[in-house]
DNA sequence: CCACTTTTTGCAATCGGTTGCAAATCATCA
DNA sequence: TGATGATTTGCAACCGATTGCAAAAAGTGG
């Protein structure tokens, strides 16, 4: 495979024909399984390939195709290391299946249609949408151009194919472990309020805590998921006296406690502190932050599985249960 | 621009050109800067093009042309935020000029050519490699099959164009700024040892220090930039009686961190830290970690040049400095 | 107004594969 | 062995743009 030196310009599949006696539909067909060819001849051919250094070139096939095998990813925020981390299996997922992911990194405020342009132009076969923020159903819808646009950890108003965490699950386990270590007075630090997913466990998690007849003695707002964000948002809730809070993701919570202890707060003895994703710091002995882990495997197992299908006539929209990570920013220990 | 709803199929500049009675050629001429043509004729197709909707096939013009306008982004770690960081901002600055991002994310241990082979057939511009680990020059290079790659971040023993940081500088400048705090007696943890960037820092640290007279009384290896190993390596360093550590990175030094406060020692005034890179956690109050920071913009500025270069015939190894940032975990505040 | 230069436009070949169709080869069975 | 059907192979059109070249149009000067 890596023989010889690379010569300046590739072979083509005619000039290995030439090489080897054979058409150059042959050296086609043998690079694409399940096309009319006898194995003995696709050996041959493949050999020489092999010998010569004859790679089929993509952006070739893309034309006839017309499947480019490539997806665009569409991300915005990958200071939150709850994204890197998705976007790196995502993107070895993909791989794994033969797929290359586009990324398309939009900036907040710049003029997001321009940046969008190019995602229609590269012919992407399906695009994935992670980013949180920004982008409107109907931009969206218009980026991709008619090819198919899965969300990802990201809700809409249409019915887009949607692959999402369980917020609602997520922000009802966390309320009910609060009851569950005795804690009444609860305070909330909100992560980017206009977005779905941050509206959704918002109101799954007031919602709990009035059917526990619990109380919600403060709710801060923020304008990103920021560590900086959570400090500030801990700090504004100090003074409404909550014994836990919950935190919209992890980034928040890891400023919050940082701001708490500062304050001399005991950790959980005072205030017990939950987050939401379950990202790699949130474990670290230093945070050891008790929260909802996003169930990241099974998330991009599924995202996959839309990128494949046909067609998805059916659970267009699939909610994933993640799990509660008990650690000790909750537990006493 | 976001003209009425896509039709399933875009239009082609073939059917544009009938539609307002012109040739293919002149669409194609339109969307060309450069390309002649009178500025009315321009004018009239970019309109038709906007009130259609039309936009060229960028797989298309890839055939003709030979520019992918891509390029190729090779990493592998990801886990440590410093690389996020970079790629974001390199693949906001690729796009600002009109390039997009093939994330190609290798994972160790796996049969890396066979993660490579995409990256010949997708025929990308050139290739930037992030990834300090794995890849050798020869593989490197097979990979890259007679394109342009260049080396972000990463040595080579090759004279591959290549974009780093100035690892002896920062060496140093940690060193001066532990002899101006008084400190002598000195423990290391590395990186991955077997990387050129790792051997580098070491080499300087070690030679700076002794050119002071100071005393490296024990260093830590580690297999990787990890929390882990970072938290594993100070200990490993504690018998040895440090009154300062360097770190090889933000992220080991975090780590070091962690075990020193929770083995009872006092930053600084028992031990002072400093890491390498200068990511966002190292700011964070909780952490206040005095570090060597990595000059980013400029990083990916001459990346961005070297990538649109024609040719790169000087300044094939390009250092940058950084700056020491001195916070808490070294100064008595 | 005409000859001549410069600019603009269209024609058609080309990039490197894919694939429908027909020709050629192989296999099977009477 | 010859007829028949199943496979395998090659031919050639096509995907949607770019670009060299020649024809057409526009601009210039006498």
């Amino acid at each position: 495979m890596m023989s010889d030196e690379s010569p300046a310009r590739p072979l083509t599949s005619r000039e290995l024909a030439a090489l080897i006696g054979v058409s150059q539909s042959a050296v086609s067909r043998a690079f694409t399984p399940g096309s009319s060819i006898s194995s003995k001849l696709r050996a041959r051919i493949l050999g020489a390939a092999h010998e010569y250094g004859y790679q089929p070139n993509a952006i070739a096939s893309m034309m006839t195709t017309k499947r480019t095998k490539i997806v665009g990813i569409v991300v915005s925020d990958m200071r939150n290391p709850f994204y890197p981390a998705l976007i790196e299996r995502l993107t070895q997922a993909l791989q794994r299946v033969g797929f290359q992911s586009l990324l398309f990194n939009i900036s907040p405020g710049a003029r997001i249609e321009e940046q969008l342009v190019a995602i229609r132009t590269y012919n992407v076969d399906t695009v994935i949408v992670i980013s949180a923020t920004i982008l409107d159903d109907r931009t969206l819808n218009w980026a991709a151009g008619g090819r198919r646009a899965i969300l990802l950890n990201r809700l809409s108003h249409q019915d887009m194919p949607t692959v999402c965490c369980d917020n609602v699950a997520g922000a009802r386990a966390v309320v009910d472990h609060f009851h569950a270590i005795d804690r009444h007075r609860i305070g909330y630090v909100a992560g980017l309020a206009k977005t779905a997913v941050g509206m959704t466990r918002q109101g799954a998690f007031t919602t709990r805590l009035a059917e526990l007849g619990m109380r919600l003695v403060g709710s801060a707002g923020s304008e990103a998921y920021t560590f900086e964000a959570g400090w500030q948002g801990a700090l504004d809730l100090l003074a409404a006296r909550p014994d836990a809070i919950f935190f919209a993701s992890d980034i928040l919570a890891l400023g919050g406690l940082g701001a708490l202890r500062a304050a001399g707060v005991r950790i959980p003895e005072d205030i017990a502190v939950a987050g939401f994703d379950d990202i790699v710091m949130a474990g670290w002995p230093t945070n050891d932050l008790t929260t909802y882990r996003q169930p990241v495997d099974q998330l991009i197992e599924k995202a996959i599985e839309m990128t494949l299908a046909a067609e998805i006539d059916e659970d267009r929209l699939v909610l994933l249960p993640g799990e509660l990570i008990i650690r000790g920013s909750t537990s006493g220990d």
